[in-house]
DNA sequence: CCTTAGATTTGACACAGTCAAACTATGATC
DNA sequence: GATCATAGTTTGACTGTGTCAAATCTAAGG
């Protein structure tokens, strides 16, 4: 049994090719869209692993499925569609450079959400900060 | 000339009715979709202020025309479409509960962009740090 | 008043995601 | 190993949100 079955199972899940397809996937490209996971696993359909490809209904419930157990995480930037990365236990946030799109991970010093402690409004609990910080990265600022 | 004309020309822009009725609609609901802000304008063309109803193309012009010239800003929350509000010069972040959806204004402490230092990744040169609580908010916590 | 750059409308279109119902495969049980 | 109920997947239509391009209209300076 492989790992991704183990770890699929572990969490309630059924090991289907899709589903380790998927994971696969994220390994190897963090931060990538719906369709881009569609490409990936469709790539893999010619390799030895033998996936046929996944519609797209199937590649929305696998995201979701797999989100719902705490495997996948997804983040929603302004002016992008939803971008998916594996969920591995730490607590970070996301930098985006403005002018390539680039998405890079920032640790979180503090570790556990909610992270940062919220200043007002009396009444809210939150449960947890996602912090996005907007920019130029590396490449692009050398760029220019 | 009034207020909202005299606010409009300051920073370059005509002042015509359809963009003084989207200021107005925003300054009395704040954070709500660009379906709203129609909605609002709708009701408007009723009233004594005589506006006709904005196109589905000239309110995304109008609240991209305001935005560029720094009145009226936008968010993105996961989950719900693009937000809009007045800009009013100051820097503050948002809190949205995860049962209503209600979203509440938080007050930045430092108050310039990006107010949030930024641990890592070398290179990166950020200018907005965006942060958002998820919660739950007070009518939400006592009904539940 | 006239003019014209700037503002608005119109209608087609694209993308990202959802819904419902039919169908298929996993893996527990015999 | 074969059977079967349930979990997983496909199909196809559909919706909401936003964009593009080209024609038309209007605010406001001269």
């Amino acid at each position: 049994m492989s790992d991704l079955t183990a770890l699929l199972r572990e969490k309630g899940l059924r090991s289907t090719p899709h589903r380790r397809a998927v994971l696969h996937a994220l390994a190897e490209h963090p931060h990538v869209t719906a369709a881009e996971v569609a490409a990936e696993v469709g790539r893999l359909a010619s390799g030895p692993g033998a996936v046929s490809e996944l519609s797209r209904q199937g590649l929305y419930n696998v995201l979701e499925d797999l989100g719902r157990v705490g495997l996948v995480r997804s983040i929603e930037p302004a002016g992008s569609a939803t971008l998916f990365e594996l969920q591995l236990g730490d607590n970070h946030h996301h930098a985006i450079c403005r002018s390539c799109g680039a998405v890079l991970d920032v640790p979180c010093s503090v570790g556990s959400a909610p992270c940062l402690d919220m200043p007002s409004p009396a009444g809210f609990v939150p449960d947890e900060a996602e912090v996005v910080w907007w920019g130029t990265c590396a490449e692009c600022a050398a760029g220019s």
